[in-house]
DNA sequence: ATATATAGTTAATTAAGTTTACTAACTTAA
DNA sequence: TTAAGTTAGTAAACTTAATTAACTATATAT
């Protein structure tokens, strides 16, 4: 047990309520018996604490136990509407907005297309202030409500200060609008902008129940690649946000990115296709550039020899970047992301079989919130953060 | 400010004595007043914490201050004599022990060859307990203040338990002896277990006085390869202890432990002297394969165009391995141990000029305590464990 | 009905913090 | 030399929040 500030009185009576209060959000409802017995604490320290929980809205009484003996038990449990965050994914095409309880979970859910044509500035802030505006106003949750709120940028983003860089094309000019400083101005509750690929691993994370000495990779395949990891419990980010930065990673074929990506499998289907001897209609798999590598997958699902021969080259190419990242960083876990998440049911046992040589094998998962990870990782940090600013 | 137990007047009181005892570690000899100041407890809580902290032995007056006006102030120190730790390196062919004081100053040290021929459990056993005994008899500490101790491993340690496997060849069947369980018996004190390249790097973390959010590969190269990781300022293991395992990262040359290892510099070599068509006396860098591969770094300074044309074939290959591992961890400093860390004078341009087209460039570095560098993190440990132990 | 067990409250005590006011000791300058 | 101002450290009174012990309230079992 650490600490940073001087130990008070004021500030002793303080941890003891958020101990109490997190045995009730961890163990469910429970009596102030219970929580006596649970904490260490006495009983009457206990009901006085709760008596205070309850004054700030953040305990309610929910019925009474049935005890085998004795008087029957009051319990309390936590009121996960005593306030509510925002979590947001700003992408380059979309954006989602969701507000959730303090229990993370979600309340009101909004995904938007960005404005069409040039996103200035201006437009890209009204954008975002109108959509809060709108989801607010639609919730009926009022301002004071709202503690904090977490946003998922395309981009890397300084933790110091929160400011951001490196966005996709689509949001490039609005580095401005979207660095936390600004955020904070326009809605204003307390903010964080984190990489919206870490949020997706923290997601994962939580939703896995793993034990805090696990840890997991994040492993995004779309367009582009990314990656996020969390080690120890929380984001490691690496200098300069870098950690997890895979794209540049060389494999045999190449770079990881060009490799790997929709447009890298497009190309390895067309090579392959060109190459291809045998008979069938295989000439819907040479997309065009412009063209997406969706028709892939419905090919390798309907049993095509040449989409599942390029389907087994590809996760030789997959299976050799997932090695070499497992033998630096060993995780516990490799979620499967991005585009490729969706096609766990034909990805994730071909690169089982394919990691057999490796000495620590990881849990392999495709992401089991497929698109909805970031706006999940933003809702759960804003959730983190609220109680953060609770116990300060 | 987090908890996890309750917070009771007694574990207050505790909390604010080790607040200011960290603050007169962290900042020299202060002033009852400064340290009112700095943590912002008021001057008599200080006075009563300082008084007890002076009657355990931990802190004591050392003088006065000079100050420009007013009365003088009594200055207090952290004595970092009040406990001892031991802290051990576990060898294959030696084995390394020192006794620390609480400032982790290495106070007593010895370093012994293991015993010749077959190391049985028993060999291995007293061998330990009589060099820790013979180390504790000359130093004319106290085993009451002996207060824990820490053992670097050469092998894999299960952080749960302190459990060993997979050790080096020399020492295979002594993983029981080695066990913390079995350590804690024999000393008696808190003991943990550590792998060896873990601490090295922890020691090279700390020395390097870097912030929290920065992380550090240690990758330590001699007759095999190993990396150590510090992330969040603790060591990251990964799964089954596999983090920084290097050895099975594949290069394009082949596998990491092959081509980088002091045998693979060796074949490397000899490839290389066999293609040698030009002039000069390169028959000695042939070296036969029980041989070492030092002449070649003494061929390097003396300026032997065949061994400078070597170094640079091995630093291209080097390069490779530093590279893909940033990629993946983007490490905020990377440390070159074991072997090759103290030929830091040679390799560290060269890598540093490979380097230039990674996009998160480390800080490079030789292993700046050489040898020592498991003793230290093993020192280190243990000082941190004894301090754990007092606090609870 | 009575005994026993459990939940939760009240009252007295204790620990450890705070503030306020003091004494002690030192420097500067009339 | 003496008075004024400044800083260090202590003493006393007060406040907060814990504890224990005793009590009340409410349940089940015999």
């Amino acid at each position: 047990m650490r600490i940073q500030t001087a130990g008070t009185p004021k500030v002793m009576r303080n941890l003891n309520e958020f101990l109490i209060l997190d045995q009730i959000i961890g163990g469910g409802p429970q009596s102030r018996a219970d929580l006596s017995r649970y904490t260490g604490l006495s009983k009457p320290t206990v009901s006085s604490a709760i008596a205070h929980l309850i004054e700030r809205g953040l305990v309610r009484e929910t019925g009474r136990a049935e005890n085998t003996q004795g008087r029957k038990a009051t319990l309390v449990e936590f009121n996960p509407k005593c306030f509510y965050t925002l979590g947001a994914e700003v992408g380059g095409s979309g954006l989602r907005i969701a507000l959730a309880d303090m229990g993370g979970e979600i309340c009101y859910y909004k995904q938007l297309a960005m404005p069409e044509g040039g996103l200035t500035e201006t437009v890209c802030q009204d954008f975002l202030v109108q959509s809060i505006e709108g989801l607010l106003a639609d919730s009926g949750i009022s301002r004071e409500k709202l503690r904090a709120a977490a946003f998922g940028i395309p981009g890397v983003v300084d933790p110091a200060d929160g400011s951001v860089s490196d966005l996709v094309a689509p949001l490039r000019g609005c580095e401005a609008v979207l660095a936390r400083a600004n955020l904070a101005r326009l809605i204003p509750v307390p903010v964080v902008t984190e990489n919206d690929v870490n949020l997706a691993a923290l997601a994962e994370y939580t939703s896995s129940g793993m034990a805090a000495s696990g840890s997991l990779l994040y492993f995004s395949i779309g367009a582009g690649t990314g990656g996020g990891l969390i080690i120890h419990g929380e984001i490691y980010r690496g200098l300069g946000g870098g950690a997890g930065e895979l794209a540049n990673l060389m494999l045999s074929a190449g770079r990881l990115e060009d490799v790997l990506s929709t447009d890298g499998l497009r190309q390895l289907a067309n090579r392959m296709a060109k190459e291809y001897t045998g008979a069938g209609d295989t000439a819907h798999l040479l997309s065009t550039p412009g063209g997406t590598a969706a028709q892939i997958w419905d090919a390798v699902r309907r049993g095509e020899p040449l989409a599942l021969a390029i389907i087994e080259a590809y996760c030789n190419l997959l299976a050799e970047a997932v090695g070499s990242i497992c033998t630096v960083m060993a995780p516990t876990t490799v979620v499967l992301g991005g585009e490729l998440g969706s096609h766990g049911d034909i990805l994730l046992e071909r690169l089982e079989s394919r990691l057999g040589g490796l000495h620590r094998k990881p849990r392999l998962a495709a992401s089991s919130h497929g698109d909805k990870d970031v706006v999940l990782g933003a809702v759960q940090t804003a959730v983190q953060l609220a109680f953060r600013e609770m116990r300060a």
